[in-house]
DNA sequence: GTAGACCTTGACGCTGACGTCAACGCCAGC
DNA sequence: GCTGGCGTTGACGTCAGCGTCAAGGTCTAC
């Protein structure tokens, strides 16, 4: 199949996929008239990077899935690079949202403190009862 | 002051003081010469928006608080409108760090799959006790 | 034979928050 | 007077993952 049909048939665009081949990850044969020609093997290919895409990994991290399916493997993660990949992932996304829940929580204090100091400053700028 | 101290004393660099500038959150006077100067109410504004910077506000998130400092209230989330970002901030945390543990589960759940496949499928390829 | 849908390469644009460099002016100390 | 350290503006570079054009070639259907 050609260029278009296969961002179709993957969801994604020609561009795409022809950046994912400048970056190394894709590969096509050339027809006699210099299009690009792919197989049903670019599709699962290119089904494993949109996944690992979805997950928000990085184009380079998807590298050792790809070559692990290139290689013949019946999944991209069938390789231990590919388990290294997910394991250090995972690592980052533990550290990821651990700080971002140690942000949560200093915003959270923060607007905490703003709105007790704007209730208790509030009044004295407008007609609240004296307590005398 | 000048942009150099101003800097040091922010912990930032004379780029970034002409970049915020550039951006409308920070002005400077002019001396003769054409150098910026600068006060303390200047530093105060600088570590307001270095602290909200650290929470991972953008540049623009940071300008409510600004405008608060220099219309003269005490506090840069003194104002309405910095509350405001304080709440949406809040939320869009939360949306991300769902998000993240969303993704976490999932990749948690490929590398258990794959890691089981693995076990399962390894000693095929090598010498193993035939179970016959 | 020509319109239109596909394909090709190459190159610039985008976002954010600056870094880095160029080419120059100003000012203090020796 | 000259070296060194500050300051000035302007412009391009950085990171990722493409989007969007430009200028052309190719193929199909009418």
């Amino acid at each position: 199949m050609r260029i278009g049909e296969l961002a179709e048939r993957t969801g994604t665009t020609t561009r795409t996929l022809r950046y994912y081949e400048s970056r190394g990850l894709l590969s096509a044969r050339r027809t006699g008239n210099g299009y690009r020609a792919y197989g049903e093997d670019d599709v699962r290919l290119l089904r494993q990077i949109r996944l690992l895409q979805d997950f928000g990994f990085e184009l380079e991290e998807t590298r050792p899935f790809v070559e692990c399916l290139r290689a013949g493997h019946p999944a991209g993660d069938s390789c231990p690079a590919s388990l290294e990949v997910y394991r250090a992932k995972l690592a980052e996304l533990d550290e990821c949202i651990a700080g971002l829940q140690a942000v949560r929580e200093q915003v959270g204090a923060q607007l905490a403190r703003a709105e007790l100091e704007s209730a208790a400053g509030e009044p004295r700028c407008e007609l609240t009862p004296d307590p005398n």
